[in-house]
DNA sequence: CTGAAAGCGCTTACAG
DNA sequence: CTGAAAGCGCTTACAG
């Protein structure tokens, strides 16, 4: 066994007896070389076990086959509740790896810079969950870094963004408890001031409404965010607001889960005296009880067109659009029944 | 606004009228210099809002500021079942980033090496759910990188490992179930040859048995995996098997949901005519019907303490110990009851 | 106190 | 086809 602390290009030349720039060319397949130094070289390179070092690449070409997946951390009960930022982050793991680019996981802290995007020469950025308040953005563009952003509606159409279409979710959520005959459906969101996605689910539940000449009732909007707990803590305010509601749509599963609790402690049945609706699809909703109608979004194909995105940015590919809208799905199951 | 794409010290250099080397002294504090020079150089520094080149950086230090979180993908349901990676994964970015690191997230698909890990001149790594089968350490310990393994038994007692006192889990899961009355108690595990966390849990499962002069049945014992389809397929399993049996031990909550969900389809009632006692204390299993009693352990730690105990050797401090073992509490809440 | 120089490991023109 | 040299941006002895 060799001592394996120390293997450069120099040692291979060394042992090759040739100049550390013709073991350079062999490695890479650039330049003219004659056959004979080719297998000479490739030989001395894998008895050596040799791996090219990547700061030294890096500080050469000027970048680093590293990109960041950033997290901004400002609500923090959300992020850790939601079991679906795991299989967004392996996804785009498994697809950066495929093209030999490793991922940096950051969270951010409020008013935290993101200066390291440069110092590290980061080939590209995702982000998830931004808006057009942050400086965040303003920051990537000014580095000239190719980035994508995830479920933030940015104004800016020179971003690169993948959302779902989030309006379309709302619109069909709504819908589905309308035709089950319901008309006081109470909605449960995060912030809507941001207009982020809620505000898009909201948009499109208001359409759907107005659709049907159900009126609009600010009073069934309730802001508790998303969480497990603000599910639960939300069962009681939805009947202190106003006694004929007969169905809730709720913007996460998590949120919707812990309002079932939250209900069926107060002594009402789902579906049986209120209908429950979520959103997100996360595996867990199969297994809750009763089994969750919710909207389908499809996390494992978010991550990886976000991927893509990127990609054909460092790659240079001139994007056929900078904006992509993933489709949603109505999933229904056993929490949405008809209103009688 | 000043073209922002090539700040180096040389351009402080020349701003501020002097050699790059002083430049770099007065940047970090080293050397002898001069308080003009300092507070010249400084104002230059920061007018130019000059950031330090990573790759430069690491390449002349032969490090890099970044560890790696590795992952191994072998069994990539589990993986994507379990909610509790994320937590595991953002509490060990949270360490990181406040010691100035930076964490690659990496997934590991089978028989690759992670030679990236000597390229990237990686400062440290945490390995997840490895075994002494794995090629894996092998090669870290070859890198002489400093690293920490989780939730895995390396009988090597060089390696740094965190993990939970899973016989002790196992010891007091079954003896709950005992002291409720039960003894025919099924158990659902993962593959149990690979002498890992779930055969250490299976062990103090026997020992609670032996001393209650319960017999052990090795017909109780179901491998079917630990994710939620395992779960709700054991359900069945469980009583062809057996028809006596009364309570089930499994090793993940998720698993335990999947079961309860098999178990109410079939007529069962949980904890009724049957207890279920789960493992992790994942956040849902409060919000779950019925509530499941279940082994808690800290997730937030066992991040906080790997990334201490890296830390430590990336800093040269003498280990106080290798080994750290994390307690784990057993949590009552509604899906086990006496066995009438 | 300050500058010039070497070197981390690599790639890429440029001679020959 | 191959070698010598420059340079990516930084830090660290070493002179002076």
């Amino acid at each position: 066994m060799e001592e394996s602390s120390k293997i450069t290009i120099k040692s291979i030349a060394r042992e090759a007896g040739v100049s550390i720039g013709t073991v350079s060319n062999v490695l890479n397949g650039t330049g003219r070389v004659a056959e004979d130094t080719i297998l000479k070289v490739k030989k001395v390179a894998e008895a050596l076990k040799y791996t090219p070092n990547s700061s030294a690449r890096n500080l050469r070409a000027q970048k680093s086959h590293l990109i960041a997946l950033i997290v901004p951390f400002l609500e923090k009960s959300t992020i850790h509740d939601s079991p679906f930022y795991w299989e967004l982050a392996t996804s785009i793991e498994a697809g950066a790896r495929d093209h030999n680019l490793h991922v940096l996981l950051t969270g951010l802290d409020k008013d935290q810079d993101v200066s390291f995007v440069r110092d590290r020469n980061l080939d590209g950025v995702i982000v998830i969950g931004t808006s057009d308040e942050s400086p965040l953005v303003a920051q990537l563009k000014g580095y000239g870094v190719p980035f994508v952003v995830l479920d933030s509606y940015l104004s800016d159409p020179e971003v690169f963004q993948v959302h779902l279409d989030d309006r379309m979710g709302g619109y069909v959520g709504a819908k589905h408890l309308i035709d089950l005959g319901h008309r006081r459906i109470a909605f449960i969101t995060d912030l809507l001031l941001d207009r982020g996605l809620n505000y898009k689910r909201w948009l499109g539940y208001k359409t759907a409404l107005e659709e049907h000449q159900i009126e609009y009732d600010p009073n069934l909007i309730i802001e508790s965010g998303l969480t497990f707990d603000g599910g639960y803590h939300a069962a009681q305010q939805i009947f202190q607001k106003d006694g004929d509601v007969t169905a809730v749509f709720v913007l996460s599963d998590v949120t919707a889960i812990g309002l079932i609790k939250g209900l069926t402690e107060l002594g009402y049945s789902v579906p049986g005296t209120i209908s429950v609706l979520g959103f997100d699809d996360i595996r867990y909703t199969e297994y809750s009880s009763p089994p969750l109608t919710t909207i389908n979004q499809n996390i494992i194909d978010k991550g990886q067109r976000a991927v893509r995105l990127l990609l054909d940015q460092i790659e240079g590919v001139p994007p056929i659009q900078k904006n992509i809208v993933l489709p949603i799905t109505l999933k229904v199951r056993q929490s949405t029944a008809r209103n009688l």
